[in-house]
DNA sequence: GCGGAACCGTACCGTACGGTACGCCTGCGG
DNA sequence: CCGCAGGCGTACCGTACGGTACGGTTCCGC
């Protein structure tokens, strides 16, 4: 089973979709103790229906994360008339986003199941949270800031080293601590502080990169 | 089994040393496939003896993550006469320090083991590696942050923020790369660049809370 | 109405692994 | 020299789970 790159709405019948949900429901819920009896029960269908369709339980996962992953809708920017104001819009909801993800549950479940993936030298789920994580921020906010740059709103020579600024400002410690399961850092608690993190870190980005006045 | 909160140096024998040695071996090769039998053969001692020593599998998993992450050690900055040079060098020891952990196999193992631990509603290994990482640096940093600030080197307004600012500028997203096995960061790759990223994150965080003039 | 494909439920198999039991050896105190 | 504690190696048990097989049911095309 090649996993295709991008996978689109039809990839997976309505049916199979109820089953990635099932499977991603236990998946948050019970950790990685996913077993495929459970996901047959859950989602009322046979073992043998499951293999027949996903091939083995590496493949059933892979395709719920990617199921998943795909559902990950980055905003797009005109970028076309950038303003300051316009650009710290964007940079905010970028980072609104990005911390938003980040602490959902389904943020975390996947991002662990990738990383124990990882831990047996399979890459392929760790690639795909990957792309459809870091990697497509990256993906859309290089050619925004690229065009910041070129409306000398934003000073910088490598955009990649701009772009993972920001993602360093933005995130800090907060994917980590979550990843490990650190008490002190509950979902609401971080919730309730986006908004007064979002505007700190577009800040401490524009004083950065920011072209002098940087309102 | 009641963890200690600090390990001493006399908590395990030396041959109690050579099975955690043993253990951590086989965690940082084989992933997280580290069964029982396994270590016994490695550490060429029975399976009984894991089982009196350590309880069970999770109390060997405890021990030795408990065991290897207390090596790591902070070096200790003098706060008593801050200069802006020593700040700054003081800084750079400290991303340093963070950066070269951070991508060291044994770390990336340790944050695997105790993120696929926290999967299962287990927080224990991630609060020892929480404890022994991010927390560690964090209470060595802020002491230093709080001088600098009241020598008028640094301006902020809360320390924690501060420090977590530092966090993200060095870090950014090279650890969760790692950890999900991102092929297009070897560790060479970002050993390479350490001094360069150790630089660069120290002239940030000076330009977004230094003193006016930081050189 | 009929044949077959798809699928459900369940029983089943093999294996891997956590945990236990036991026989044997070694070293040490008396 | 004896006994015994600590520990090695191995055999063993139970269970959980990945994967397969099969009978029964539903639904669809003809």
């Amino acid at each position: 089973m090649p996993l295709p790159i991008k996978i689109s709405e039809e990839t997976f019948t309505p049916r199979q979709q109820a089953v990635l949900t099932a499977a991603l429901d236990l998946l948050v819920e019970n950790g990685d103790g996913l077993t495929m009896t459970a996901v047959a029960r859950r989602a009322s269908c046979s073992k043998e229906t499951l293999y027949k369709w996903f091939g083995d339980r590496d493949g059933l996962l892979t395709a719920t994360v990617q199921w998943q992953a795909a559902k990950v809708r980055m905003p797009h920017v005109d970028r076309s008339h950038l303003s300051a104001k316009v650009l710290r819009e964007s940079l905010e909801q970028f980072a609104r986003d990005l911390l938003t993800t980040i602490i959902g549950e389904v943020s975390i479940t996947l991002n662990r199941t990738a990383i124990t993936h990882a831990a047996q030298e399979k890459d392929s789920l760790g690639n795909i949270v990957l792309e459809n994580g870091p990697m497509a921020i990256r993906r859309r906010l290089k050619p925004i800031l690229e065009a910041a740059r070129d409306a000398r709103l934003l000073r910088f020579n490598s955009s990649e080293d701009a772009y993972r600024i920001f993602f360093g400002l933005v995130v800090r410690d907060v994917q980590i601590r979550l990843l490990l399961g650190d008490k002190s850092l509950t979902q609401s608690n971080v919730e309730a502080n986006i908004e007064a993190d979002v505007k700190a870190a577009t800040d401490q980005f524009l004083a950065l990169h920011g072209a002098k006045a940087n309102t």
